[in-house]
RNA sequence: GCGGACGUGGCGGAACGGUAGACGCUAGCGACUUAAAAUCGCUUUCCUUCGGGAGUGCGGGUUCGAGUCCCGCCGUCCGCACCA
């Protein structure tokens, strides 16, 4: 029997031993309970990272602890193998994207079964494979005969570096999420999802979701952005002298088709309460309106060009002027048909909220009141905490509560709530305006101009107009034989792909070269790891047998786009009747990042913690700039290989480092000593299950400890709380450690095996089998918790006095209150500081404490 | 600007309103060893006249008792951002 676990040999015959016996492949038609566990699934980028190791081994924790706990689990993996990276290593490199992405497969996935992972690997798939993005099409066609999906020229956000068009959440500062290119505007015929029919079903969908973290229901109620209002209309007129305040007197004509066109202008606000402070109208530069009047104004053309160049960078919107210019038109008030609000185009009037024009109430509103006090428009406060202050002055900030409303004829007196209903219930009965709920959500942009993406299924023909591809058609499977020396589409400029004939009327026809956004495919993956007939996406009894996801961990950075994504296509499945799931993730945990110190040399260049010893370069001997821990990056050279670290230590060390101190949901700092600390633990598990030597007796402190602990990391496994879970197996190896020889001694030693094997589960197979344990730990049963061993006969009482702590006792479990008190007053502390005076009050805790207060 | 989270030793962090610092790392001392590695033991919040005293970002409050609850600051991090 060796002295020491040898990792390198154990880890290998034990990850075998898994696979051919199919330990974790998941039984579709098992009767135990079912559980899914599931991990955010890889982008094969060509190496894994810490962060792939931290994330899966907390799900591989889980499954494992589930599985011995008698579930049925399900625990697949698979690629999220579309995307940007594969055609820039085309174009770098010159080798074929499907070539590189599989490549990159084969060598991640090699380093994932080096962790000893819990995965049934029977159900991996690749979305980048015709028998996965064939579906996927079957599923878009479903969602496009269902009225789910729409076509519409519109101005897309254009990544001149990636040259494709990116969606709404895809653009951060004004620039692209992947290449950092300013993004520009662009109008091109896009496929969209309906997402903003669901938009009340994702917000409210949220608060069934009790095991997501608040922050990211958090963040999608505030991406959705209901909000709920009056859209209403205000009348234009052109009066025949116009006196524009920005002193253009002189405004043109405007031709009679542009106020056939704009009678009126239809704004959106939530404060209809406020609807007699209003002082003016304000539209986008890109409303329609200010569109029809550029041509025929002066001056007004200059103004939109202006600002159009100002940034959209968080900076420059912060400190931006409010800019106006007055279009010399007249909108008149819905309710007093003699007072005239001048229009503006303002630059702050966003086209693509609400309906892109605005009336502006400076006192209640603070862009509203900069804008008017530079247009020196009139300023009326009709909201106020009381009627008495009704006519108290609004300086420089814009009073945003809501109040008793003030100086607005019918409305006067009441409460701000009460006002807005009144006002869009007397819109709609007089047919002026509608009370209505506008989102920040807007529908899902999905087309690409990229070929390493999921074909759209679409024929576009002259005569019927866009075709779905019949489904016996199905998959449209990309070309293979593309190139990409020229920026651009490749499918685009292939000289044939693209050439086919309708399918309805048979007339020559183009197929759409456009692909799908690659988040579709992460939409709904999950579905097809629970079934994967090759037929059809999947199969609904199947699937919902598995579904929804109980456990899903992963990153915070996926919290808005894909986890809205996902929660959008189940329910579009729901809504089509192919999956009776609302959402797809009952369970989310979004785990921290694994950081690391960063070092600079002299010159401030990076230096890789490999290039780094004792704050020195270990070459040089050149003294090292220790920076802050940062997230691990390329760009800052602190990253961690795991190959070479598994390769030293073991998968399992590396498994309890990934567990160990930091809790799972804040970042982890990788450090050398912290590994060294991890195999240390794993021998000091190898020593303390080392068969007993059959001695006898009990050792009821250690049988208690035991108890304890396997309810105590059963309880934290749960909850994911698994370095706590971790710090109390070491307290378990400690107390076997100091154990005298004992049948409880065996006994604990023989069950810490089974208490670990989720965490460290190659040396709990080499330990199990060591003293002839039968089968596989993996599948051995949880060990039964002996309730009568979580209690203790005698407890430590603390003796405080006026809630300082003076002493501690130890006393029989259950000591009455009066018990405890008596044991205090005749404490020797006690009697020392009270001096023989009579505490004025004693609280007694039983198994817990005695308070005097003196 | 809006919204949210967090703040505990040299470090990562424990702590149903009830003994603050479990557990790990680091560092130090000691044992074993020819020696090293490995392993084991002890020490490791600060001050101390060795009796004790102070202590969970700062200032208040509630409570017999506050790291924990409430109010106000300060700081760090995250998300959104001219969203009407």
């Amino acid at each position: 029997m060796s002295e020491r676990f040898e990792a390198a040999g154990a880890d290998a015959r034990w990850q075998a031993e898994w696979e051919a016996r199919g330990t974790f492949h998941a039984d579709d038609n098992s009767n135990q309970p079912k559980s899914y566990v599931l991990e955010m699934f890889p982008y094969p980028s060509g190496r894994i990272h810490m962060g792939h190791v931290r994330n899966y081994t907390m799900g591989d924790v889980l499954a494992r602890f589930r599985r011995m706990r008698g579930m049925e689990v399900l625990h697949p993996m698979g690629w999220d193998a579309f995307g940007m990276p594969a055609e820039n290593a085309a174009m770098e490199k010159g080798v074929h994207p499907g070539d590189w992405t599989r490549a990159n497969i084969a060598a991640m996935r090699a380093e994932l079964k080096r962790l000893g992972f819990a995965l049934d690997w029977s159900r991996e798939l690749a979305t980048c494979e015709p028998d996965y993005y064939g579906h996927e099409q079957a599923l878009f066609l479903d969602f496009l005969e269902a009225g789910l999906v729409y076509r519409k020229e519109s101005a897309v956000n254009w990544d001149p570096v990636d040259m494709t068009v990116l969606a709404n959440e895809q653009v951060i500062d004004g620039r692209g999420w992947r290449s950092g290119a300013l993004v520009e505007r662009r109008k091109l015929s896009q496929w969209f999802l309906k997402i903003t029919q669901f938009g009340d079903d994702l917000l409210e969908g949220l608060q069934g979701l009790q095991h997501w973290p608040d922050k990211v229901k958090l963040m999608q109620a505030n991406w959705i952005g209901r909000s709920k209002g009056l859209r209403f209309k205000f009348a234009l007129e052109r009066p025949s002298t116009s006196l524009g305040t920005n002193g253009l007197s002189n405004i043109p004509f405007v031709s009679s088709d542009v106020e056939t066109r704009f009678s009126d202008v239809e704004v959106f606000t939530t404060r209809p309460d406020t609807i007699f402070g209003a002082s003016f109208v304000a539209i986008s530069v890109d409303h329609p309106l200010a569109q029809a009047l550029k041509d025929s104004t002066a001056g007004l053309p200059e103004f939109i060009e202006q600002c159009r160049k100002t940034g959209t960078a968080a900076a420059e919107i912060e400190t931006a002027e409010k800019l106006g210019f007055d279009t010399g038109l007249k909108a008149t008030h819905p309710l007093d048909p003699s007072w005239q609000l001048p229009v503006f185009v303002a630059n702050f009037v966003l086209m693509e909220y609400g309906t892109g024009a605005v009336f502006g109430v400076p006192a209640h509103d603070q862009r509203d009141l900069d804008f008017a006090r530079k247009y020196m428009l009139p300023v009326t406060r009709v909201v106020a905490s009381s009627p008495e202050e009704k006519d108290k002055p609004v300086h420089d900030e814009a009073d945003t509560d809501p109040g008793l409303i003030v100086n607005s004829r019918f409305l006067d007196g009441m409460t701000s709530e009460d006002a807005k209903g009144a006002v869009i219930a007397r819109a709609e009965a007089e047919g002026w305006g509608e009370g209505t709920t506008v989102f920040r959500l807007r529908d899902w942009g999905v087309s690409r101009q990229r070929y390493w993406g999921t074909p759209i299924p679409i024929i576009h023909c002259d005569g019927c107009g866009p075709v779905g591809v019949p489904r016996d058609q199905l998959p449209v499977v990309l070309p293979e034989d593309v190139s990409f020396d020229i920026p651009g589409n490749p499918l685009d400029r292939h000289p044939t792909w693209k050439h086919v004939d309708c399918p309805k009327c048979g007339a020559p026809a183009r197929r759409e070269t456009d692909t799908l956004d690659t988040f579709a495919d992460s939409s709904w993956y999950f579905i097809r790891f629970a079934s994967q007939p090759k037929d059809r996406p999947f199969d609904r009894a199947v699937a919902e047998q598995w579904l929804p996801v109980g456990q899903y961990i992963g990153g915070v950075e996926h919290a808005i786009l894909h986890l809205l994504y996902a929660r959008f296509w189940t329910r579009a499945l729901q809504h089509i009747g192919a999956l009776n799931v609302a959402e797809p993730f009952t369970g989310l945990f979004t785990q921290g990042m694994v950081t690391h110190e960063t070092y600079k040399d002299a010159v401030g260049n990076w230096l890789s913690p490999a290039e780094v010893s004792n704050s020195v370069v270990t070459a040089t001997g050149e003294p090292v700039t220790v920076g802050r821990v940062e997230k691990m990056s390329k760009s800052k050279k602190n990253t961690v290989d795991p190959g070479p670290i598994v390769d030293r230590y073991g998968a399992d060390a590396v498994r309890w480092f990934m567990l160990s101190d930091s809790p799972p949901e804040r970042d982890l700092p990788w450090s050398e000593a912290g590994i060294e600390g991890a195999g240390r633990l794993v021998q000091r598990l190898w020593r303390a299950t080392a068969p007993g030597e059959g001695a006898g007796g009990a050792d009821l402190d250690l049988d208690r400890k035991l108890h304890r602990t396997i309810d105590g990391v059963a309880t934290d496994i749960e909850a994911l709380s698994f370095n706590k879970a971790v710090a109390k197996l070491y307290e378990l190896i400690g107390a076997i450690e100091k154990a005298k020889p004992s049948a409880s001694r065996d006994t604990a030693s023989r069950t810490l095996i089974r208490l670990a094997a989720p965490m460290v589960p190659h040396i709990a197979e080499e330990a199990w089998a060591r003293i002839g344990g039968e089968g596989l730990v993996a599948d051995a049963e949880w060990p039964a918790v002996d309730p009568a061993l979580l209690i203790d006969d005698e407890v430590t009482i603390a003796i405080q006095v006026n809630g300082k702590l003076r002493d501690t006792i130890q006393a029989p479990k259950g000591s009455s209150r009066e018990e405890l008190e008596a044991l205090a007053r005749a404490n020797a502390k006690v009697l020392a500081i009270l001096a023989g005076a009579e505490p004025k009050k004693v609280i007694a805790v039983p198994d817990r404490l005695v308070n005097l207060v003196a």
